[in-house]
RNA sequence: GGGCGCUUAGCUCAGUCGGUUCAGAGCGCCUGCCUUACAAGCAGGAGGUCACUGGUUCGAAUCCAGUAGCGCCCA
């Protein structure tokens, strides 16, 4: 750091610059903003909170996307002076954490959660997150995550976790909470409820079953003539019984069946309904109903009903007054309600148990391959059971409301746009939703009962532990044992981590915030349900822009994961290229709703883009750096009568680029943010800025062209570092520190709280002129250098260049440019020509073409040339414009285009016209000088 | 079953309002260069029927419909 006179070595060294650069922005609170900058000083919040990972886990490259992607807009709008916060934290995350622990018990101890008891579990996994826990903050930090570290959350601090009951304890007195048995998605690995969303959907290849049941005797009759009706599901035994035919993908819940159902409208089974049948195995007798769910279509049309394991059964029970018949225990075992012989089977070896015992008894008739969708645990893969259990749901159709008129009166946006139907869509069809978890890591339900000899049983929800019961004053009183869902906490984060319920000063600096950026998976977990608490406990959306990324993925396009081995180690990926080369690849592929694809097995290829571009920026500042010394640098204003084409041209570019990322950036465009920064410094700053001026900075032009290029060439250099500093904030602030600053002009503290390009007033530096000037000067060179190919000039044998008919103010730009004609194209001299002569200069044999401007190039090769080759070249492009030319002659004969298109490009499409026709001409020309070849 | 999205160079992807010499970038590939910032580099180049079919339009990679393939979400 001290250092910075020492020489920068000629390769970026991101590990000796990015640690020592980040401790110091930290030292002086760079990222941390108070509420009374913006309370007293007024300036305006701009505020993010981020997703906040597990407390237990690692960096991945999910993580490295999402807040890489923070980042950028963080310190890009802390840039234009906002009073930019932040906010880090992590969540507890429930089933995650609790898992971890458990497993670690049970191979250190041997024991269960149930052996060491609650207390004593909860402490050990408060143990384990002291241990562990945040050390992904730590890793954020080497990506160079500009968090308010100051502002730190864990959902289960003492602020939030009191946030959480408030939230609940309003919620239940508005009975938007309740509670009740109901089917839900029950993991029976991990012991608890999920939410529907936490169930997640997977197609998987099955079976269907074809079971047949047996028709009580006195449903014969209705049974013949159900069958001649043409009822599939029936069939006549030998022995003269009936039996209806029903399919299922799971033979084994057939023991809990405690109906049959079809639909009332279907005429073919009508008259069997009230009929009872006998259930085989279980040897108990069901009835036949009729209820509108049943689909006539499917199978045979008669459906079994198992109300406890269905929940469309279970709807279809208390419709038709059916029994509920739980035979499942809470792991999934067949229970004591089913028959002995099942009894303590898993659900899936019961399911074999359960079919050869049907088999033998000649019931099934037949099975058929059927792919369906299962539905598994999100946090450990486990096949989710539906499962009839008491449980609290938060009523949300009234929350619902005023989240979906956010999206429709556009209060809140998604980008992507096409997520706001995603969003709406799910809004509109909203479920009730089950927040409480059969776990011990979380917050416990605040919700106590009246229990004992005493007690009144009644139920008493509040903010703080009751010492007795209200109604009847026993002090028997005891808490719900469950947890809540962790996003129960997660959803409040953009208010919990000011303080809320209190109204402190960061709540009223920081609340509503702006952006709020992460994967699609989490869209109604977490997205949809901030915006519901943040109308519901603050009246107003917790931020207005959504910004929805993609997810990581590896070369063949599969999700990184543990599983699969295919996952990318950003701290590995840290150390061996840098911060700014994992950001700047990341960010450079994050186009509008794609995935980004990282080969895991070849990491150098991988990151090849983040650090060619990082040490490439290296490198433009060393030289540039180097180039400058030690003499005092002019400010810009002092050498504007000096300045040169190059020079307006880098800054106008400068200008352009700077509004247009800025455009960008507001619109989430990160990969056009990362393209025009690219180009800007890239193809226009290095390739050819820097080039243009070198003999210039050596003072081959004189020491006012030195003075203006050394301006300039500093003003350029800040702002490119500006413009770059939020894609990769290292690189760009370790050259920066080192900046030689203009005399007399104010330095800014530093690189991450300078002022963003643009954002300042001052005379507009766009300037066309230049731009076109420069284009012209590139194209000539460009065009002189792939000529020199064609024919195989060496690259140091120098060549002369005859140029005829160029405009006035062409000619004079190149002879401007004699010096740097030299140094980018070796041409040692240029000769000009009045337009309008047939033959090539001097008789000479040469190569020729004609710029766009219309101005002829020729390049005498005598010798070099091949003659065949050039008449080849020249033909092919003399067509190409041919081509063109009539393609545009031919728009401008049809007198609908005339008449209908706009008149500006009516009048371009005439000047395409003589361009192409100017040219075209000119070369046909040339060829002809070269003659038929034949002699 | 319902909905959404994608298909452009060998690979990964841009392409805004239908019109600028519009068919682009990175990586890869070919050729030549250790040119006094950078070989993690420079210069030059090859490579695409914009999935297919039809339509709208003066004009379509871009808008519409259909087809095929792929992906995601919801039930």
């Amino acid at each position: 750091m001290s250092d910075s006179a020492a020489p920068l070595p000629p390769r970026l060294d991101p590990g000796a610059i990015e640690a020592p650069l980040y401790r110091r922005a930290l030292e002086e609170e760079r990222f941390h903003s108070t509420a009374s900058r913006v309370l007293e000083e007024g300036a305006d919040p701009y505020v993010i909170v981020i997703p906040p990972p597990n407390v237990t886990a690692v960096l991945h490259m999910g993580h490295g996307l999402n807040n890489t992607v923070q980042d950028v807009l963080v310190r890009w709008r802390r840039m234009q002076g906002r009073a930019a916060v932040w906010v880090p934290g992590t969540d507890h995350a429930g089933i995650a954490t609790q898992n971890v622990v458990e497993r670690k018990l049970a191979a250190e101890e041997g024991k269960t959660r149930f052996d060491v008891g609650r207390d004593e579990f909860v402490g050990r996994v408060w143990d384990f997150v002291g241990e562990t826990g945040g050390s992904i903050l730590e890793q954020l930090k080497a990506i160079g995550s500009s968090c308010d570290w100051d502002r730190t959350r864990f959902t289960l601090d003492p602020e939030l976790s009191r946030a959480v009951r408030e939230v609940f304890v309003r919620l239940y007195e508005k009975d938007l909470i309740y509670r009740g048995e109901y089917i839900i998605n029950w993991c029976p690995r991990c012991g608890t409820a999920l939410s529907n969303e936490e169930a997640e959907a997977e197609e998987r290849p099955g079976r269907l079953h074809h079971l047949r049941y047996l028709l009580s005797p006195e449903a014969s009759e209705a049974a013949r003539d159900a069958r001649d009706a043409g009822a599939p599901a029936l069939e006549e035994r030998e022995d003269g019984r009936w039996t209806l035919t029903v399919s299922t993908t799971r033979p084994e819940t057939m023991l809990g069946d405690t109906g049959v159902a079809v639909h009332p409208d279907d005429e073919r089974y009508r008259a069997l309904v009230g009929h009872q049948v006998q259930l085989p195995l279980a040897g108990r007798t069901i009835p036949i109903v009729a209820d509108a769910f049943v689909d006539q279509e499917f199978g045979t049309g008669m459906v079994k009903v198992t109300p406890a394991h269905d929940p469309n059964d279970f709807e279809i029970a208390r419709r038709t007054g059916l029994e509920v018949l739980d035979i499942l225990t809470p792991e999934a075992r067949v229970n004591d309600r089913a028959p002995e012989a099942f009894r303590g089977l898993d659900r899936f070896d019961a399911r074999s148990a359960v079919l050869e015992a049907l088999e033998a008894e000649g019931l099934v008739r037949g099975v058929e391959d059927h792919a369906h969708s299962v539905p598994h645990c999100y946090r450990c893969d486990t096949v989710v059971e539906p499962r009839l259990s008491d449980q609290w749901f938060v009523r949300m159709e009234p929350l619902a409301r005023p989240a979906l008129e956010a999206s429709r009166n556009g209060t809140v946006r998604f980008h992507p746009d096409r997520w706001t139907k995603v969003y709406e869509d799910w809004l509109e069809n909203i479920r009730d939703w089950c927040i409480s978890r059969q776990l011990w890591w979380g917050h416990r339900i605040p919700v106590w009962y009246c229990r004992g000899e005493e007690g009144c049983g009644e139920t008493i929800c509040a903010r703080e532990t009751p010492e007795a019961c209200p109604t009847c004053g026993s002090a028997e009183l005891e808490q719900d044992p469950d947890v809540l869902d962790t996003w129960f906490s997660s959803w409040l984060w953009p208010f919990s981590v000011f303080g809320w319920p209190e109204e402190t000063d960061d709540l009223k600096a920081f609340y509503p915030g702006h952006a709020l950026v992460t994967a699609p998976e989490i869209l109604f977990f977490w997205v949809s349900r901030m915006i519901m608490a943040g109308y519901e406990f603050q009246g107003e959306a917790p931020f207005t822009d959504v910004f929805l990324h993609g997810t990581v993925r590896d070369a063949q396009g599969r999700k990184m994961s543990k599983s699969l081995g295919n996952g990318i180690d950003p701290m590995e990926v840290v150390e061996r290229y840098g911060a700014d080369a994992l950001r700047y690849t990341v960010l450079s592929m994050c186009g509008v709703g794609t995935d980004i694809h990282l080969d895991h097995e070849d990491l150098d290829a991988a990151f090849a883009p983040g650090r060619n571009f990082a040490n490439k920026l290296w490198n433009a500042g060393r030289f540039t750096l180097m180039s400058i010394g030690d003499d005092p640098v002019l400010p810009l204003a002092e050498v504007e009568a000096d300045l040169e084409v190059a020079d307006r041209w880098i800054l106008s570019r400068l200008a352009g680029t700077s509004a247009g990322m800025t455009r960008e950036l507001e619109r989430f465009r990160i990969h056009d943010v990362v393209e025009q920064a690219h180009h800007l410094f890239r193809s226009e700053f290095a390739d050819w800025y820097l080039e243009v001026i070198k003999p210039r900075l050596r003072g081959e032009e004189g020491e006012a062209s030195r003075q203006a290029a050394r301006a300039v060439l500093v003003h350029a250099l800040d702002g490119i570092l500006r413009l770059l500093h939020p894609l990769v904030p290292f690189v760009t602030e370790h050259l920066w520190d080192r900046i030689p600053w203009p005399r007399d002009t104010p330095r800014p503290e530093r690189l991450p709280v300078a002022a963003w390009p643009g954002s300042g007033g001052g005379p507009s530096r766009l300037d066309p002129k230049a731009e076109a000037d420069f284009r012209a000067f590139r194209d000539l060179v460009t065009t002189v250098r792939s000529l020199r190919k064609t024919y195989g000039v060496g690259e140091g044998a120098p060549v002369r260049l005859v140029l005829r008919g160029a405009p006035a103010d062409f000619r004079a730009a190149v002879d401007a440019a004699r010096v740097h004609l030299e140094g980018f194209a070796r041409i040692e001299d240029v000769t000009h020509e009045e337009a309008g002569r047939a033959a090539a200069p001097g008789g000479v044999a040469g190569a020729s073409a004609v710029l766009g401007n219309g101005t002829e190039v020729f390049l005498p090769l005598e010798g070099l040339i091949d003659l065949d080759r050039e008449r080849e070249r020249l033909r092919a492009e003399v067509e190409r414009l041919d081509g063109q030319l009539k393609g545009s002659e031919k728009r401008l004969a049809n007198e609908q285009f005339t008449a209908r298109a706009p008149a500006e490009i009516v009048e371009r499409e005439r000047e395409k016209v003589l361009s192409f026709r100017d040219q075209r001409d000119k070369l046909q020309v040339q060829l002809q000088a070269l003659g038929s070849g034949d002699e």
